[in-house]
DNA sequence: GCTGTTCTGCACCGATCGGTATCTAAGTCT
DNA sequence: AGACTTAGATACCGATCGGTGCAGAACAGC
């Protein structure tokens, strides 16, 4: 079989699909899931229902997309922290970086992760079951690294990773709606730094 | 002027509007405001969309007194935890009682402080500003408590009040999220421990 | 050129949204 | 009894919801 890596046939699309993913990632966040119509979506997005409906699939499909963009975008702090050479760099960058994600300023406030689609009624449910699902990946990978820091020494032989990583998880969740809500930027920074006054020292 | 006290003249409503507005509370907690239609609302409430007009204004209305009605009753807690003799024992019983209603058998998982608008369109503007003020209300509270506590000597001097009640209130709305993505209550209680043990000490 | 394929713009779909008009039933008042 | 007031049921309102049908425009290969 040959494999043709050519020009797409037909009549080529008339926008940046990244652009426009990343403009509806933009509304996603603000307004949430059941918030955001596809008025708003393709408005913001600059193309029409049709386009989108050919580029994304239909709207829960362009959330799912978004969220992707937003976890390789706005929220890729989590991705870095994760490589810190130590479980307390990796909780302080992790934090760090939360708080700086939900007070960006010209970004809307909060995190897309949380206030994508808390609460919902059945329409909104797919979305939020992917968000579910989004944090609870988001632990796991703090549950392992802290393993990891058990197995190497880094963490004390006595520490739970298991509730290290809900916890960290927890004081993140809890920046995001308190940005949401307004806070600032060093407001957070300060409460960032006092959840991670009694981590366990080595 | 005579004021009388006599029972309301007309045909009296057929339901009861506590009972009501509890089943309506319910619904906001699970769906959130968007996500609770009219259709759901006042199906859970047993009544028709015309009483529920008469007697409760609109959906904002609805929602404000449901709110309040939240307030009054499954998180009680709070104003009880203000009570507590010393600001430790208030900063415990606020994050147990979190934990405790946010995982509540036989109630939606979460806060409806949190989830019932964290972000929204244009239609839930209305409800998503009355959270962002019930939460700060409920960090106001705090503040001042710890203010008295410091006033006390029951805070060591140099004890921020601002800092510390946004640090508890951040901690409660982690708990809130990570209840409304089915964390379990043995789990949380871990983390609100683990949350209060740098607490500054006397 | 022509044909085939895909994208765009617009009108439109049925369903549901929050909210109401109307009529009748069920009470209190004088 | 009869006037008055309010609750309840049904049907309905215009607007908006997510999603499409269709005609024409813009590209590829031939």
């Amino acid at each position: 079989m040959e494999i043709t890596r050519r020009a797409p046939i037909g009549r080529p699309r008339g926008f940046d699909a990244d652009e426009a993913l990343e403009r509806a990632m933009l509304v996603f966040w603000e307004q949430g899931y059941e918030g955001a119509s596809l008025t708003d979506l393709t408005r913001a997005m600059g193309i029409t229902r049709k386009s989108m409906y050919a580029a994304f699939g239909n709207k829960e499909e362009l959330f799912r997309k978004a969220l992707e963009r937003y976890t390789e975008g706005p929220a890729a702090y989590a991705a870095r922290a994760l490589e810190k050479p130590s479980a307390q760099e990796v909780a302080t960058a992790f934090l760090a970086g939360s708080v700086s994600t939900t007070t960006r300023p010209g970004c809307p406030a909060g995190c897309l992760g949380v206030q994508g689609s808390l609460a919902s009624g059945e329409s909104g449910r797919v979305a939020q079951d992917a968000l579910i699902a989004w944090r609870d990946d988001g632990r796991a990978r703090l549950r392992h690294r802290f393993q990891r820091a058990v197995d190497e020494g880094d963490l004390p032989p006595g520490a739970d990773p298991e509730m290290l990583a809900r916890y960290i998880m927890t004081v993140a969740n809890g920046i995001a709606v308190q940005a949401a809500g307004g806070a600032t930027r060093s407001e957070l920074q300060q409460v960032a730094d006092a959840a991670l006054r009694n981590w366990p020292p080595v």
